[in-house]
DNA sequence: CTTGTTTTACCGAACGATCGGTTTTATGTC
DNA sequence: GACATAAAACCGATCGTTCGGTAAAACAAG
């Protein structure tokens, strides 16, 4: 009908991801937001009436919805598990680009002392991706109390990279757990460690 | 010489730490600093010159120096690897109020995108850990590559279970971290999983 | 093809509130 | 009185937010 986007939802979605994954949503400023983005302040606010706390809403709704598609449906679709474990490092790697960027479920998890607008949905998250892995564990064999410890550890390792890589400053912590991880949830218990099992060449 | 502070330093600096572990450097404010002290803005300025970013360096260097005192001084210390990690694993469960409060090193890594003031020494208390594992796996009896692998994945561990217990807001990835982490360093490769070998009884 | 209207996207400027930080005055102990 | 501590008042800057108005494309009538 009217004047077209100069940025559309998406490109404009991924450029505010970025600064909220990288310097949390109190350290987001709405200059930094804005200079992100090529949009000044009030045109942000065109697009998201509701200010900073939706943008983080939606960057972080379009984080699980690209999860969703990419990690958890993979996990549960069709292969075998080594090959769906193979899918899913892949899309991890990406995800968080081998390490360097940060999980929004860490970032946003503070705002407001105690469980502020995000909690929910982070817990959610949360809770989702553990239920995804330890099917898949429990696919390979695993009994269910088993497979949810894989899971839970799983989960464990992946934010734990992450914090490292961020310390560290190093992508290798993230590309170890990227690693390891099909071991974590499929190999059997008494076989020798998880290593060399994974795809390897990230 | 005259009037004496109506807080000690320790108390002081303990409460503003319980402040940036909750909501992060950014997040933290001179009036939740001031309200969580019982000092005034101003009277934190007489005690703190450089401000806020002075109160969340002792901050973190008081925790540093606990953390050597009280994790990296027992692994190294005498008595039996398995005695050791257990007197660590006390210690942990003590520092992070099992798992209600975060972790420092997570919560100051971002402020000013990349290398922050906080930077160095957060990387260097990373270092000190893994290397502090390290050295306890291969007094078990690991060789060094494993142990060096035991360790990252310890300190994975440790912090995902950290962003875990915020993100579920429950303590129990805590708590299943502190009873696998004996295990995660010191069982055989070979062995059963680690289960029911630590303390248990959290 | 014009021309005017509608509709939407964008932006400059300013809002009140709060930020981190400073100066000044009062308080309490020697 | 001497002097270190604490508190009140204040500062410029920036915070997130709002508003009035402009720029640009689609549509309708001539």
């Amino acid at each position: 009908m009217a004047r077209p986007q100069t940025i559309e939802e998406q490109e404009l979605v991924g450029r505010l991801s970025r600064v909220f994954r990288d310097i949390g949503y109190e350290g987001a400023s709405l200059a930094m937001l804005a200079a992100a983005t090529g949009l000044k302040k009030a045109s942000l606010y065109h697009r998201f009436p509701h200010g900073k706390q939706q943008m983080a809403e939606q960057v972080l709704a379009a984080a699980l919805s690209w999860y969703a598609t990419n990690i958890l449906s993979p996990l549960a679709g069709q292969g075998s598990p080594a090959e769906r474990i193979a899918m899913v490092v892949k899309n991890l790697d990406a995800f968080y680009a081998s390490g360097r960027q940060a999980c929004l479920l860490n970032m946003l998890a503070s705002p407001h002392t105690d469980n502020g607008p995000f909690a929910a949905a982070i817990k959610r998250a949360f809770e989702a991706l553990i239920k995804a892995f330890m099917a898949l564990a429990r696919e390979a064999g695993h009994a269910p109390a088993e497979s949810r410890a894989r899971a839970e550890r799983a989960v464990m390792l992946l934010h734990g990279s992450l914090v490292m890589c961020r310390g560290l400053r190093s992508s290798k912590p993230f590309r170890v757990f990227l690693a390891a991880l099909p071991g974590e949830l499929l190999a059997e218990p008494r076989s020798s460690r998880n290593r060399k099992i994974a795809i390897g060449h990230a």
